[in-house]
RNA sequence: GCGCUGGUAGCUCAGUGGAUAGAGCAAUCGCCUCCUAAGCGAUAGGUCGGAGGUUUGAAUCCUCUCUAGCGCGCCA
């Protein structure tokens, strides 16, 4: 890795100089105008205070120490940069490198720990929506990356299948059963109003009949039960064609009947006390705002109070980390849940809340109001077949998950070519072709030499794959992988338009282009798997 | 009132202590007898919400402030 290598050599000549740095505080950054050679470093500049010179002096000491192996020149800049341009040959090592590691080319070491992640957990009431896409995108792309980077990753969605919503569930279904025997019967305000339900409803009808029809109480019951348990198929469905597949389903109901709360209660008991009737747990010690309630006056549990025991259960393994990926309308929650985690001595920072702001859905130019109850929510399912998986996935992850933003479905479905998608699988596909074209020249790795600009950017593009993987894992923003895409991309594009790849009357030449369109192209493919998208080698 | 997240080009967004603030879309101008023009090259477009401060250096850090979204239930 060379950035790795210039730190070293930085670091061994200002120790030349009788002064230690650690190599983190050693920053190389790749240059963006290559009058500024392929990589350069501030860190004179960082030193002048140590030094107490001119951070141009201290360069020009650095790079008189510096060893040069690899190197072709060396150049004090700027207030104090110093700009390091690497040999051509030194470059396209990396085309080696791919070839030899092919998928495995920047994956991180393997590492012990468990990183169980849990997103989407939709309540089982109907259809994804919008919002739940972006979380859906956002954590399996996420997911992928963990893995890239050598975690091992457990994704889990939690299953609220109990409690006020599925009963609403049931009545709202119910409603819709009595209307589809012709029994008039109005849908309260407060009932889940979606047209999947009429579908729902329409299924179920057909296993029962009209059995339930004079029975409210047990017709409700049988249509939160089954509604809930085929809305959970359809989200399943829906998820998979979105290509996001869980590891792990748990289920509110299984969680209570498993482990009894009474019992969470007591290994709570010193963080507990009663008021009003009611159970509060002492999160405030935990930096919470206020204490909250456990058990209602009336006796029956918060949704809370399971939500910790589910907790537990994730941590069940040892050197297990947890990942929640929540709508920003549930970051109130973060601190609670802490709090209760800490309560069983586990450090705060064992659960890291990843918090996404909600989708706006623009229509006609005016917003339209994302919601279960009044049905006018856009479904991942629609979704998917208006712009397609790639071009969804791709819009969904390319941003950061905090960016409030506006999803305006005319203009995604009128041209979703402007995807930027299209343009990082176009240039997958212009390579495909070109490879394709030139299979008799075979490819080579020894002795690579290419100069030309648009080849060393690429080149150079490629040798950063590995530390964006590794910056993108850590501070878990999948959305970096995008923009490398769409670098890799304009470089891909470039390189394509002014080298000539095929050229019968260079072979070697041709043969050098070949390979480093051949690296090029699996990068591409396997970032573009990162997130989910396809890699198509036709369009 | 308090808290969380935003405010950067006409639009959608990157950039979080360094060189002239970038990309895509939209706009203008070039480029296919030549490997896929869903492309390339060029031009134009920005008081980085505002004000103060720290620093050799600030879109980036600090304080205040304006503004948008979301929270602040014995709901889930």
């Amino acid at each position: 890795m060379i950035e790795k290598i210039l730190q070293t050599k930085i670091k061994d000549a200002i120790s030349g100089l009788g002064h230690d740095v650690l190599l983190t505080d050693i920053v190389i950054e790749t240059t963006r105008d290559d009058k500024h050679g392929d990589y350069a470093t501030n860190i004179a500049m960082k030193l002048a205070q140590v030094f107490k010179k001119n951070p141009r002096d201290i360069a020009q000491l650095i790079i008189e120490k510096i060893d040069r192996t690899h190197i072709n020149k060396i150049e004090v800049a700027g207030p104090g940069f110093i700009n390091f341009f690497i040999d051509d040959l030194y470059l396209g090592q990396v085309i080696t490198d791919i070839f030899h590691l092919k998928d495995h080319y920047g994956d991180g070491e393997k590492k012990d720990e468990v990183i169980n992640i849990e997103f989407v957990s939709a309540n089982p009431t109907g259809r994804l929506h919008l919002g739940h896409a972006r979380g859906a995108a956002l954590g399996d792309s996420l997911a992928r990356l963990l893995i890239k980077d050598g975690y091992n990753v457990i994704r889990e969605f939690y299953v609220n299948d109990a409690g006020v919503q599925i009963n609403n569930l049931g009545a709202s279904l119910y409603i819709r059963y009595l209307n589809l025997h012709g029994i008039a019967a109005e849908l309260p305000e407060d009932a889940y109003h979606s047209a999947d339900l009429i579908a729902v409803a329409q299924k179920l009808n057909e296993e029962i009949g009209a059995k339930y029809i004079n029975d409210k109480e047990l017709g409700e019951r049988y249509f939160a039960k089954k509604g809930s348990d085929l809305f959970l198929e359809i989200i399943k469905d829906d998820l998979a064609r979105f290509r996001v597949l869980f590891d792990i389903y748990s289920y509110e109901t299984k969680v209570k009947e498993d482990n009894p709360l009474d019992e969470l209660i007591k290994k709570l008991d010193q963080y507990i006390y009663q008021e009003e009737g009611a159970l509060f747990l002492k999160t405030s010690l935990f930096g919470d705002d206020k204490d909250r309630v456990i058990v209602k006056s009336n006796g029956e549990h918060t949704y809370f109070l399971p939500d910790i025991q589910y907790h537990l259960i994730k941590l069940r393994n040892e050197n297990t980390n947890l990942i929640n990926i929540f709508g920003a309308d549930h970051h109130g929650y973060i601190t609670r849940m802490k709090a209760a985690l800490q309560m069983f001595n586990y450090d705060e920072n064992i659960l890291d809340v990843i918090i996404m702001q909600l989708v706006r859905l623009i229509k006609d130019g005016a917003e339209l109001k994302m919601s279960k109850r009044t049905g006018t929510a856009v479904t991942l399912d629609e979704l998917i077949d208006d712009v397609g998986v790639d071009a969804a996935r791709y819009f969904f992850i390319a941003k950061s998950a905090s960016t409030h933003f506006d999803f305006d479905l005319d203009l995604a479905v009128s041209k979703s070519n402007a995807n930027p998608v299209f343009y990082a699988q176009y240039a997958h596909a212009r390579l495909s072709a070109v490879l394709e074209r030139g299979k008799e020249f075979g490819f080579k790795t020894d002795n690579l030499v290419l100069s030309e600009l648009g080849e060393r950017n690429l080149i150079k593009h490629l040798i950063a794959y590995p530390l964006m993987i590794k910056d993108s894992a850590r501070t878990r923003e999948p959305y970096k992988v995008a923009n490398y895409i769409q670098q890799l991309a304009a470089y891909i594009h470039s390189f394509y338009t002014e080298s000539k790849i095929v050229d019968e009357t260079n072979i070697e030449l041709s043969k050098a282009r070949l390979s480093l369109a051949k690296a090029a192209k699996l990068v591409m493919k396997n970032a573009l798997h990162l997130i989910g998208v396809s890699a198509p080698d036709k369009m």
